[in-house]
DNA sequence: AATTTATTGTTAATTTTTTCACATTAGTGA
DNA sequence: TCACTAATGTGAAAAAATTAACAATAAATT
């Protein structure tokens, strides 16, 4: 488990990993480079090199052996025993969290949810336990969860990624486009629809 | 508009009119490169490069004029005439994406929405008219929408996608986590929760 | 068994992005 | 008015990421 992996690499890694979970056991055994490069908007080479990093190393005439592609970035990217998740915030986005994940066969287990809404409170949300916000401390630790998904509304963001990181979190995915300020050592991974749109309004050619 | 810019200053500048869209009508009337690099997790240098390449010039004393900022930054990546943008699935992360748009201040106008459900289709979802995706040709070559938000169940991905395509969209943001094949000159982003949370995986210390 | 072919593995080159370093400069105050 | 301070603006250097190029090679073919 190098930590010296660049950014990049694991999500493609991971992406690689998803894509190919549907391949494993249909068709063919093997896959080049060039395909799995075409599947995903990607160089031959970019693949090649990903691959070449984690120690893998494919088969001159077949391509890459799948399930020994699959099993490699598992042993690379995941963590044994998995990941224990919270999601916070059961709203229209964090259900929609729950589903993708449900489906995704990953390593990733969410384990509990929060929210402060009574109504959701004491619930089970797609077979996840619901707690109030203000349990959290004591749940994340008991549960030993090291990753939050924040799906709060903005108001909310600050004063819940301040309360999570008090009870133990060390990673963040933070929906909000609400700027967190985090200590060294926690990682915080920001994502922003309105950025990602507008990115693609500034690209298309008209 | 200069479309050399590199992509992530994109990014960059789109998030930092978002953020400083809150600040504007506060607080002082000029903000320094390394307040605003502070807040956003990046470097004094990168903020300040970002905002030289769209010509954008500050106080050598005061720091950068904030609506001015904002200015420069809108006539650089706005189209004057804004942007119409079909959301096509309206399930809960649909309906999570409508509300962000909503609220943001952006412009990106969502001024469509399709689905199959009959239930949803000829209602308004969030003040959106919804229709049937049969309809979607007609309605986004009618509209002259370009952009898509595409958050339809995996299954359907492909199949809407080439409807889209052939209906005239130009740019796709893609939540589905299925790769999608597009033309040269099409703009697609993808982005996939599974691999964020992956990648928090890995990255966080234990 | 030798030849051909298409692919991997990897070094080198290139490109992109970030950071450094510092000259320049607007305002402050002695 | 004249230094002083704390910014900006930007060329140059460095780092990171991608792409090109090609030798090595496994299988298929003759």
């Amino acid at each position: 488990m190098n930590t010296k992996l660049p950014p990049r690499t694991v999500e493609r890694l991971s992406k690689y990993r998803r894509l190919l979970d549907k391949y494993k056991d249909l068709e063919e055994a093997h896959i080049y480079s060039h395909k799995l490069a075409a599947l995903l908007n990607l160089t031959p080479e970019q693949v090649r090199r990903d691959l070449m990093l984690i120690g893998l190393t494919g088969n001159h005439r077949k391509g890459y052996n799948i399930k020994a592609l699959i099993g490699q970035i598992g042993t690379t990217i995941d963590r044994q025993e998995g990941h224990r998740v919270a999601l916070v915030g059961i709203g229209n986005l964090g259900k929609a969290v729950l589903g993708f994940i449900r489906k995704a066969n990953t390593k990733m287990d969410i384990v509990a949810a929060f929210d402060i809404d009574r109504n959701k409170v004491n619930t089970q949300v797609a077979g996840v336990a619901c707690y109030d916000i203000g349990a959290a401390a004591q749940i994340i630790s008991r549960e030993q969860i090291r990753i939050a998904i924040l799906t709060v509304p903005p108001e909310a963001a600050v004063n819940t990624a301040t309360l999570l990181l008090e009870s133990g979190i060390r990673g963040i995915l933070n929906f909000t486009s609400v700027h967190l300020d985090v200590p060294p050592g926690i990682y915080l991974k920001d994502y922003d629809i309105i950025t990602s749109l507008e990115e693609i309004g500034f690209f298309i050619m008209d």
